[in-house]
DNA sequence: GTCTATAGATTGATAGAC
DNA sequence: GTCTATCAATCTATAGAC
């Protein structure tokens, strides 16, 4: 007595996955050009190409939805803050870096937004994020870089300055993209374009820093 | 047969203009919390301490207000923009403007925030002031940087990456102030970490550039 | 799981007493 | 010039047929 049911491997599960992945792209991309107050469940829908009470049979609510976008760009940080390892001495560890941020920039535009208004906003949903794991992070880079200029590696400059310039640079080619695009004569930039921004951020910073540019990757 | 009207000089146009200034110095902040679609006619009106009402009596409509509130601070951006001044060769021209792009991001962190999320939404409303405008003003310093190389006066860079560079790493300190307080111990900057911040800017733009860094002003 | 219909709250804007 | 009251539109969220 076999039913017809169960013909494919636990397919609701698929579709839920599916869909959950729709929603939170199209969330990513309406939180990013509006902001938390500014975004519509409807305009979520219409770029998810669903009805609007779906997003609610997915995600409780705005704000649920809002705080799963939020807390997928903040992995993707994570995963980027790896590519700063300081065992390899400045010059290699900085470059790796800003590469992989630059790299970001370009790959995950929607997301530094989000970050960006998040920020902007006043970090209603990500305080406790800057207070802890931001705060750590930076501070053991900090420290890195200090052991860096202890050992007379690189010139002695404040740390601190120094990561928010290279938070700034990178994430400016993804939170101001349509500026640097309209000035690009409205195209997006182009491979050769990517590459050359990251050689010369990468090296004004580490020439500024009395260190040779490394490999960009 | 004196009244008792008229006892003031000019009364109606001195509250009038005394009231727009309450209402845009309100709304650039609200403006630049949550974005035009975000922010509402009451948080403005109660951030100004006036009935919502009387927002539209002084400007027609919300987004007349935002308009008002762009070109503000559009004009503030063309008289930072002076400070680029080409003939004094790459050194002191850089790091003036730097500086002064610094001081803005400290004075005017508002309009910087509302220029931001102007951008990020996609330029709806000043799409063509960066066609214009902005891309005159980029490509005569475009023009000058690439004669400071020609001239052998700095290290050869394009000079594109270099100007967002440096948008990127001033505006950050009004953009993202909040993240930065939060990692300062939840303080503002104070006057002697603007001014460090601010060297060190300097400093490593222009040593990336193989320049001597200028006076700080 | 999908989707139409709609409830309940909030929005931009205006009318009209003061 | 100020401010209460209110309208029409839009918002988040849910109910309930399919």
């Amino acid at each position: 007595m076999r039913s017809e049911l169960n013909i494919t491997e636990a397919p609701k599960t698929e579709i839920r996955a599916e869909n959950e992945r729709l929603i939170l792209n199209a969330a990513e991309a309406v939180f990013a050009e509006h902001g938390f107050r500014g975004a519509t469940m409807q305009m979520i829908a219409d770029r998810a190409g669903l009805p609007k009470a779906n997003l609610h049979y997915y995600f409780t609510s705005k704000e649920g939805l809002y705080r799963q976008v939020v807390e997928r760009i903040f992995f993707i940080w994570l995963e980027a803050a790896d590519a700063f390892e300081t065992s390899a001495g400045p010059a290699a560890g900085l470059s790796r870096y800003i590469a992989r941020k630059m790299e970001l920039s370009r790959t995950h535009r929607h997301g530094s937004k989000v970050w960006a208004n998040e920020v902007m906003q006043g970090a209603p949903l990500v305080q406790d994020t800057l207070e802890t794991a931001l705060r750590e992070w930076t501070d053991s880079r900090i420290s890195a870089i200090e052991g860096w200029i202890a050992a007379g590696q690189m010139r002695p400059v404040n740390p601190r300055w120094l990561l928010y310039m290279i938070w700034a640079t990178t994430q400016h080619y993804a939170d101001f993209a349509h500026q640097i695009e309209t000035l690009n004569g409205a195209r997006p930039l182009s491979d050769a374009q990517w590459a050359e921004a990251t050689r010369t951020v990468c090296g004004i910073i580490l020439g500024g820093l009395g260190l040779h540019a490394g490999p960009a990757a």
